[in-house]
DNA sequence: CTGTAATCTTTATGA
DNA sequence: TCATAAAGATTACAG
């Protein structure tokens, strides 16, 4: 961090657990790895900077300078204390620094949630590198016969209903997988989607197209 | 605008010269081109829905659906005031938003303020046509390996580790499957559980607890 | 989304 | 080879 921040600052970051150094920044107050940086604004300051010019300024020069960055506006409401500073002109402001500098705004109500927020980021960019992984969150306490309509709705193009469907005919996702290997798609003569053939063939719901999109998950 | 925003909001925005039309909308609460929309969510809301899962979902389908969407987060720090929601998820979900959705997140502080900020909104869109500035992700469909381990991902005690690991050994669910039913449970002398036998034994993160839990789903 | 609790697998150890 | 304990990793859940 930069050494100008507030000595609070370092404070409160080493005592939720943050490895901190500081050091004299040039574009930015927080580097959190070599590719983000934050810029950490109160509101005060953001309506004094964007009268002088010097916010968009120091925005794009921090834009140049890494890949990623974040602004952080904390005690925004303090924003608007500014009396003759225009309503729209703030927010006009902020929209243009989201949409045109395509930097995003992180809102905060005080120093202590501007640390909480520079932990995540961190631990987002330091550790989480993890691709994200899609999370799938089952409802609790579900029966043996909802587990298996849960899992068959991972399916292609299969909800609530279909699933229901499927189980109810087949019992077992394992049957229902045998059932789709077997089932064949079968073409017109000039090679145009006619139907299925197979122990699918005869399931309300299921058509060319589901099949079709679900013999895929066997290559 | 959706028709189900509050009615003081049609007020508020033609007081400042706006054309408004209401009708029923399915993904957002504004939309202000055909290519930009944007969702409205007051703090309290913003919490409450981040708890039922509904809220990245939500966002989810609004970024599918528009080019380029905004979120208003109204009344900002109301979203503390559930007590036993943590700050740092909070700070995280935000974080998310801005950055693996890309999402650009405006604080305002109340409906008055967000009237002013939809219509800087607008008259940057419509009038000033500065360009689409704000990027275009391709429609995303999940890739099949994604879709192969969402499926996994129902099975019990899944989750996406485990499931990643099983794609990558067995390729395919129905593979994975007729794993599972080769597979079988060992046990001691005693009849304490020992380990697997078959193609499961081997594979790190499965264990016995995991596979007996598992064949439930071929009964 | 986060932080914590619960659960599972694996490794280590002694009999 | 088995049983038990401890450690490490992952998943489940509440807020």
């Amino acid at each position: 961090m930069d050494g100008r921040e507030p000595k609070e600052m370092i404070l409160i970051l080493r005592k939720i657990g943050c490895d901190v150094i500081t050091q004299t920044l040039d574009v930015s107050d927080y580097i959190l790895s070599e590719n983000l940086a934050v810029e950490r604004k109160k509101g005060g300051d953001f309506s004094g900077s964007l009268v002088d010019n010097r916010l968009f300024e120091q925005l794009e020069r921090l834009k140049d300078t890494f890949k990623s960055c974040i602004l952080i506006i904390e005690d925004f409401e303090k924003m608007f204390e500014r009396p003759k500073m225009k309503v729209s002109s703030l927010y006009g402001a902020m929209n243009s620094i989201a949409i045109r500098l395509k930097i995003p705004i992180i809102p905060t109500r005080n120093l202590q949630d501007t640390a909480i927020c520079l932990k995540r980021l961190a631990i987002r960019e330091q550790i989480n590198q993890e691709g994200h992984a899609l999370a799938r969150h089952a409802p609790k306490e579900m029966s043996l016969e909802e587990r298996k309509c849960f899992i068959l709705e991972g399916l292609f193009d299969t909800g609530p209903k279909i699933a229901r469907i499927l189980v109810d005919k087949f019992k077992t996702p394992y049957n229902l997988f045998k059932a789709i290997e077997k089932s064949e798609l079968t073409y017109t003569k000039n090679g145009n989607p006619k139907g299925i053939n197979g122990p699918l063939d005869t399931v309300k719901g299921i058509g060319f197209k589901w099949l079709e999109k679900n013999k895929k998950l066997f290559s």
